[in-house]
DNA sequence: CTGAAAGCGCTTACAG
DNA sequence: CTGAAAGCGCTTACAG
């Protein structure tokens, strides 16, 4: 029941006659060693269940097999499967190289788990899950040389970022609904969350940029940044609705729930007197009633390429510097063309 | 930008004429050490942002500062915001005592990510997030003799656990369900998912005992259980609607947005047709119109009570075998009495 | 109160 | 091909 102290590389050594040097390379495979001198290690230590201390071998290699990966801690659910599906991703690309990931969650405005974690010297990199205009981890990071990945951009050639197409996914999605007759005929509201956060933004380059092909002229007033509370969101949406609007577009999947629900409410049917599409596809909205149509990020992935860049990095192996994944339009029926 | 040697204890030493062991009390507080020499000390570190190597302290005191917490990995969406949750609440707590979280995803039949950290000894005891009937993860655990606490009940005195009072719970939960007009006189159906899940038991063994304490016979045949696929459980929904019940009560909450979607898409009312209820609350269940009838676990303080427990386990302190959270009832519009 | 030395469990030049 | 020895950066009996 008590923790048994486990067998070290003397205990092999001793046993077998043979240099605590011998085993340690018969293991790592490094120097020549002979066959036979390999053979008797392996099958002694396979028998006797010995598993290197990694921790130990890491001090010798000043290296700790950890990479950390810094999520935020806000309250906000709808995005929030993206970052468990990210963690999860990571993981097991992690655990594959026989790395483990340790979590940290930090704030925009407080960065101390990471820095706790960096100056206690416990992690070889560091993938971030979350960019922001002004990153503080980015920034800390990069003084303190610690390699590390973004999941997400970040306007600064200097790092290694993966991220999906936001912009482009964005232009295509409202390209799509512009096409559509209300679409075009009746005018698109847009609701975006916090400014600060890289990935809104590109988002609105994108749906810019969607009118900007079609030359057709931007209607600036009706697009909404920086929305955080419900009531700021309700108000938008009962004004808009009674203006007229052909579609609501949402740029991340809390303001979608919040206005699907504020929609039921209101017993206004969706699609019929208004679309709604949203920027990110999580499962809520597959579910919804309508199904909503959104983007497909898939973010296992997105974590799975993240931390694969990020060991190549620490590797010294030569990585990307940016690698863009693919992503998925969604069309469902909450943008189904009405009853015309 | 490359990353700078760090400083160590032998440069403290070196700069300050004085021995690492004087060193490295002043800064463990451990043995004697006049005030003088500590303060000197203390200045020169702080001054120099000495950072002791935690990874070598670690292995000096044959320790590694790092606890791991288990989650499972499927693809169940509505239960997710729960681990992670969770999540954050250990983590915080851990970071606060200068823990770590090393992250593992496992599955009931699939624990071997777990065995890899624990045997890599990269942590000092760990967090189950999940626990099954036949737990494989507890088992080995306990054969590892590594300390470790589960955030849920296991039918083992021996385990230290903190959990929600599931049972009562429920029981409170259906208990007032048959309190209503409809819940009495029509019939409740009750939809569990995967039996092998503990809490899933303990769920179903508090709705019979609602039953129990009212002496009322508990209907088996409504009582659904082991149900994974979509199909099943939409016919289970249909059928129960032709027969005429008068509530639906799901033990968990990607059960609940199942039945909620297909509610709408029948077009029928909740409550006014039928109620709905849901033994957790994620915010999915909040933000539906009408709001869910739901039971309050609270995921963050749940975690953090698990990761103090288990840091007192490994601080050989003393801690409490079994320590029951308290949860809320959620009363909301989705069980309110109908037109009658 | 302070220090020299051994030790935690590995790796890796350097010799042989 | 193999080993003795030093080292990774700490801690901690044991002496003084």
């Amino acid at each position: 029941m008590n923790r048994e102290k486990n067998i070290t590389i003397s205990d092999v050594a001793e046993a077998l006659g043979v240099s605590k040097t011998t085993v340690s390379r018969s293991i790592s495979g490094k120097g020549r060693i002979s066959e036979e001198t390999r053979n008797r290690v392996f099958a002694y230590i396979q028998e006797h269940h010995y598993k290197p201390n990694v921790i130990a071998k890491g001090l010798a290699q000043s290296k700790t097999f950890n990479l950390c990966v810094a999520m935020p801690g806000d309250y906000a659910l709808g995005e929030l499967p993206f970052f468990q599906e990210a963690l999860i991703g990571i993981q097991q690309e992690a655990g594959a190289a026989e790395y483990d990931v340790l979590l940290c969650v930090c704030q925009e405005d407080d960065i101390s788990a990471l820095e706790r974690i960096v100056e206690n010297q416990k992690v070889d990199g560091v993938i971030l899950l979350r960019t922001f205009v002004e990153d503080a981890q980015a920034a800390f990071l990069a003084r303190q040389g610690v390699p590390f990945v973004t999941a997400g951009t970040l306007e600064d050639e200097t790092v290694f970022q993966v991220d999906h197409d936001h912009e482009r996914a964005c232009r295509e999605l409202v390209t799509y609904l512009l096409s559509k007759e209300r679409g075009g005929d009746l005018p698109l509201v847009f609701l975006g969350g916090r400014e600060s956060i890289v990935v809104n933004r590109k988002r609105i380059d994108g749906i810019r940029g969607a009118y900007g092909a079609l030359g057709i002229p931007f209607p600036e007033e009706r697009l909404y940044r920086g929305l955080v509370s419900d009531g700021e969101i309700e108000r938008i949406v009962r004004r808009s609705l009674q203006e007229g609007v052909g579609g609501i577009v949402c740029l991340d999947d809390r303001i979608c729930t919040l206005v699907l629900r504020l929609l039921r409410q209101l017993s206004v049917a969706v699609p019929e007197q208004v679309m709604v599409a949203s920027c990110y596809d999580s499962a809520i909205l597959e579910n919804n009633s309508p199904a909503v149509t959104a983007i497909s990020f898939p973010a296992r992935e997105l974590g799975a390429v993240c931390c694969r860049q990020l060991l190549k990095r620490i590797e010294k192996e030569s990585a990307g510097r940016r690698i863009l994944l693919p992503h998925k339009l969604l069309l469902r029926e909450s943008t189904k063309d009405g009853p015309a």
